[in-house]
DNA sequence: CGACATGTTGAACCTCATCAACCGACGTGG
DNA sequence: CCACGTCGGTTGATGAGGTTCAACATGTCG
C-alpha cells in the first residue's frame, strides 16, 4: 500500500482488545466494522441450534475480518485468545475502497485465498480419518510458523504454539475434545510430534507428519 | 450488465459441450478460459491420492467457472451430468474486468457467495449425521427448483431432478453410496420425500424437510 | 482450600464404512 | 434375438472408527 492510503486508514482507525472467548462479530447484528488483526487468534463459527458447532475459518495477523459490502454476516468471530485488532468504521472503510481499487482487489485476493483454504478444509471435514485430520491441522500450523520465523532456513526442528485449545481444535476438525486428545497422545507415542506444554508442540521431521496428514495438504 | 458489456463479451465467445464425466479443467493445467454456463451441472472436486474424494463445489447456470488472476487452480472440474458453457480466453476476459470495473464488482460477490457457500457446507461435513446431511442436500435442490420455476408462488408440491448420482452425492456429502442410498429409503419411507424415479424426487411438505435438516440451512 | 476450567484416559455403545450379493436398465456383439 | 458385461442403485451382514459417558489429573483463581 501506499503512504497516502495507510495515513488514510490510520486516520479513521482505532485499536481494541478483546480477551479469550469474547465475541466480536455476532451472527444477529449487522457489521458495523472492518478489523484488522494485529495479535491473537480469531475463530469463526457456525452453530446448530443443538449446541454442535465448527469453525469455519481461523485469523491470525495480519488477517482481515469483516464482511465486504455490508451484507448480513451468518458467522460468529469469537477471540480464540487474546486478541488486539484495529478496526474501520464500514462506511469510511468501505469509501476508501471505492477511492483505492487496488485495495478492493487486495480483498478480493484475499478473499480468493479463504475460499481456496475452505475447500481444502472440506476435503478433511468430509474424507479424512481423524489421525490425518490432527495431523493437518498441526502441519497448517507448523508451516505457519515456520513461514513467519524464517522465510528461507528449513531448521530440522519446528517448534511452535497451539493457539486453539483442545475443544476449538476439535469445532475445526469436526471432531469431539476426546478423539483430538487420543490422537495428539498418539502421534506423541509414535514419535512425530514432541508436547512440553499441552500447548506447546514439537515437530522433530515435517516430512513425517506430512506423511499422516494424508496429502491434499499440498503446498 | 450492459448491452455493450454484453456485446464485448460475446464477440469473444464461443460455445461448448461436455458430456458426462468429462474434465472441464484440471488441477494440472493452469485455467485458459472463463465460462459461463449454459446448461448441466459441473462439479468441483479435491482428491487424494488414494481415490477419495470430495465435492467442493457445485455449478449450476449461470454460474461462472474460472480462476480470477491467472493462478494456478487447485480443483476439477468435471461435468456432473451434459454440460454447454460459454467459454472466453483468460487475456480476453481479464481484460474485460480491467475496463469495467463493475464486472470485477460482480465477480467478486460471487466469490463471497462461493465463500458462504462452502463454509455452510463445512458446517455440514464437520457435524450433521448422514441423515442430516441428505435431507439438506434435498432441501438445497427444493429450494433452488421454487427460485427457477416460480418467484413467488409456494406450491404445496415441490418436485425436481437429482443433478448428481448416487456416487456424487456421497462425494459431496462426505459419505458413501451405500449410506445415501439408506438415507433416502429411510426418508421417503418417513414420507418425507417420494421418488418416481431414481432420480426424480417429490417433497410435500418443505417445512417436514427442514426438520430433518437439523438447522443451519438457515434462508 | 474448594470451585472451576482444561486435558487425559478408559469402557461401552452406535453410527457409518466395508464387503458382498442382488436387481433392473442399457448397449453390444455373436 | 438373446447372452453377456457394465453401470447405477438397493439391501443385508459385519466390523471399525469415533462418540458418549464417566472418572481422574492438573492448574488457576477466588
Amino acid at each position: 500500500m501506499t503512504d497516502e492510503q495507510l495515513s488514510r486508514l490510520s486516520e479513521i482507525s482505532h485499536r481494541k482488545k478483546y480477551s479469550v472467548g469474547q465475541v466480536i462479530m455476532s451472527d444477529q447484528e449487522p457489521v458495523t466494522f472492518f478489523a484488522n488483526i494485529i495479535s491473537g487468534t480469531i475463530k469463526l463459527t457456525k452453530t446448530i441450534a443443538d449446541g454442535r458447532q465448527q469453525i469455519v475459518g481461523l485469523l491470525f495477523p495480519p488477517d482481515f475480518l469483516g464482511r465486504a459490502f455490508s451484507r448480513n454476516n451468518p458467522y460468529f468471530a469469537e477471540a480464540a485468545s487474546d486478541v488486539e485488532v484495529c478496526m474501520f468504521p464500514n462506511e469510511a472503510f468501505e469509501r476508501l475502497i471505492d477511492v483505492y481499487p487496488d485495495l478492493k482487489h487486495r480483498l478480493f485476493e484475499r478473499t480468493l485465498d479463504e475460499l481456496d483454504a475452505a475447500r481444502e478444509w472440506m476435503l478433511l471435514l468430509g474424507r479424512k480419518t481423524a489421525e490425518e485430520k490432527v495431523a493437518s491441522f498441526l502441519l497448517l500450523l507448523a508451516r505457519r510458523s515456520l513461514v513467519v520465523a524464517c522465510p528461507n532456513e528449513k531448521p530440522s526442528l519446528t517448534r511452535f504454539e497451539l493457539p486453539l485449545r483442545r475443544a476449538d481444535m476439535a469445532d475445526y476438525l469436526g471432531l469431539t475434545i476426546e478423539t483430538v486428545s487420543r490422537q495428539l497422545t498418539r502421534l506423541k507415542a509414535a514419535g512425530i510430534v514432541g508436547m512440553s506444554d499441552t500447548r506447546t508442540l514439537e515437530v522433530p521431521d515435517i516430512a513425517a507428519l506430512v506423511d499422516v496428514a494424508g496429502q491434499g495438504m499440498a503446498l
